[in-house]
This record gives structure tokens, C-alpha cells and sequence, in this order.
DNA sequence: ACATTATCTACTAAATTAGTCAAGAAAAAT
DNA sequence: ATTTTTCTTGACTAATTTAGTAGATAATGT
């Protein structure tokens, strides 16, 4: 039962986003470092994000990624959804989504079980926003690091 | 965040025993057949089920798995720990465990949130037993086939 | 003795995951 | 206008995990 790195990394991604970015666009790179992730890698995960809407992307100089909503309304299972593919530990419980089904459904006893497990999940991440990450982060004490690139104008 | 087949197998399996043994070993043969498992494949399942104390097995003619405790007394959880070597969606929430450990931890703020996550989820899989199982299945009409290996016997 | 059933160890094929790479297109700065 | 920066797109690959097979062995009941 475990999460995707494309999980894991998208929701530091986008709390990194709102804790660093001060409502700048904030660059891949930038976040690649400060995260320790593969920046061609964040690539293809922000890919998936700003067909979400969850963030927004501006090109050229100066450029990057950013919040789509205030931080306070991006919830993590919107995110997670996006990046795992859903939330449901079995292909079964949505049988009219993964397009196969499962021909035990009428006599299967467990079936309804991992949805409800599934359902548990997706009320958690639901329940958790980006905002309450951003103050966990500082009262962890971690430094905030921002307008970084614009030191070089001074 | 999915399940392993071994996990959705295993609670299957252990349910079989509850449900059609009647307190008689029931054979991989006769799970297999019925849960439409492969044999060879539930032989690996049941060995981890044996080594965790869910099932005991007798060797030999008429043989087989019986369970160990009573299925009242038999949680999803114990199963799912076992098939699926725990349940928190991410290595890095027991480090102690996984043997690596991140060094991001001090500053991580998302690692909580999965370590929450995965709690949640065990929560919810302690909540049920094998015997909430059988109870399911009889609501829903499926057929106990008791004894099935004795008629050739009469 | 013999058939039956679990036990143990090793192996393999397929799928998934995590990540890399290269070429291109848009936008801003100069 | 040109250059630089940055996102965009799609293909590709290596490593890992998952799901399953196979063969030999040990115990047990008849």
C-alpha cells in the first residue's frame, strides 16, 4: 500500500510553491533543488498539475509555476488524485473507470471493503490543504527562501 | 495506492477457510477452485499467513490450512500486515524499519502526513474481522459448501 | 508401500515505476 | 530582431516489483 514518488513529489512541489514562491511564479529548477527532486522529472508531474488546474505556467524569463487557488483551497487529495490516478486500493471498486471488471462481483465480500478503505483514504487527504502544510513548515522552523533570483538584479 | 493481489488474496483466502471449513482444514486445491486463485501461487500467501500465526497447517491425507484463532478474532489488519509487510504508504514514515532513512526528515513536513495517512488505513482494516466477512457473505446469499471433499466418501 | 498434501527454494515473465533525453515553441529581456 | 530563458511534448530506458511457475522434499493417513 504505498504512494507514488509522483505523489509524494507533487504535493511537496506544489507546498513548495506556496511557501517560497510569495505569490511569484516559481521556477522548476528552483524547486528541483530546495526539494532534491530530478528537475526533469518535476516536469512531467507539473505536466499533470496544470492539466489538473491546480497550477498555473508562464514561459520565458522570469517565468515558472504557480498556485491555480489560494493554498488554503488546494487539498492534498486533489493533488494526489491527479498524480496516483485515483484513490481506490483495487481496480474493482470502480469497475465503469478501469474498464475491466470482475465477474466475482456479485458474490465478492471484499470488494465493498477496500472501497470503503479507499473512501477513508480520500476524506483523510481531503481533509489536509496546502495552507495547513505551510504552517506546519514554519513551526518546524524552516526558512523561507524568497525572491532568490532576484538577488542577482541588486 | 494499491493493494497488493497478495493482500486482496489473502484476506480471500483466510475468509474461505471461515466461511466453508467449518472448523475443518480446508485444502489449497478447494480455496483455489473456489476463489479462483492460482494454487501455487496461494502455497506462497499461506506460508506467510502460517509463519504469522493467522493459519496452521497439517500435512498429508486430508490435510490442510485451518485457522488459528477464531474469526471474530481475526482482523483484516493482521492479514493485510503480513501480504503486504505494512501499511504505511511511504518508506520513509518507520525509518527505523525500512533501514534507510531520509535526511530530509528534520524539514519534512509532508512525512506526517503519510504517516497519519497510513494510520488512518490501519484504523480501518483493525475495525474488521474475518468474521464481519462471513457475515457479509451470508447477507448476500453465497452458498457455504461444507464438507464437499467427504461426499466421496458416502 | 502409496497416494496425498503441505513446505521450501529457486526461477521467470510481465508490468510498473522512476527517471532520462532531445527537440521545439512561447515569451520576455536586451 | 535576437537571444535567452523557461515551459512543452513525446519518446525512450533501466531498475524494480509483482505475479506467477516449477521442482524437489517432507509429513501423514490409509
Amino acid at each position: 500500500m504505498r504512494l507514488s514518488t509522483q505523489s509524494r513529489y507533487g504535493v511537496r512541489a506544489v507546498f513548495d510553491i506556496a511557501y517560497h514562491g510569495g505569490g511569484e511564479g516559481v521556477q522548476i529548477k528552483d524547486i528541483a533543488r530546495r526539494q532534491e527532486i530530478s528537475p526533469r522529472y518535476l516536469e512531467q508531474i507539473f505536466q499533470k498539475l496544470r492539466d489538473a488546474g491546480i497550477v498555473t505556467s508562464k514561459r520565458g524569463p522570469r517565468g515558472g509555476y504557480s498556485l491555480a487557488k489560494s493554498p488554503e483551497e488546494i487539498r492534498l487529495v486533489d493533488i494526489i488524485r491527479v498524480t496516483e490516478g485515483g484513490l481506490e486500493p483495487v481496480f474493482c471498486v470502480h469497475p465503469e473507470k478501469s474498464g475491466k471488471d470482475c465477474d466475482r462481483v456479485a458474490k465478492c465480500v471484499t470488494r465493498l471493503i477496500w472501497k470503503e478503505a479507499g473512501e477513508k483514504l480520500e476524506d483523510f487527504f481531503d481533509s489536509v490543504t496546502i495552507q495547513d502544510l505551510c504552517e506546519k513548515s514554519e513551526l518546524l522552523g524552516v526558512q523561507k527562501e524568497r525572491g532568490r533570483s532576484l538577488m542577482y538584479y541588486i
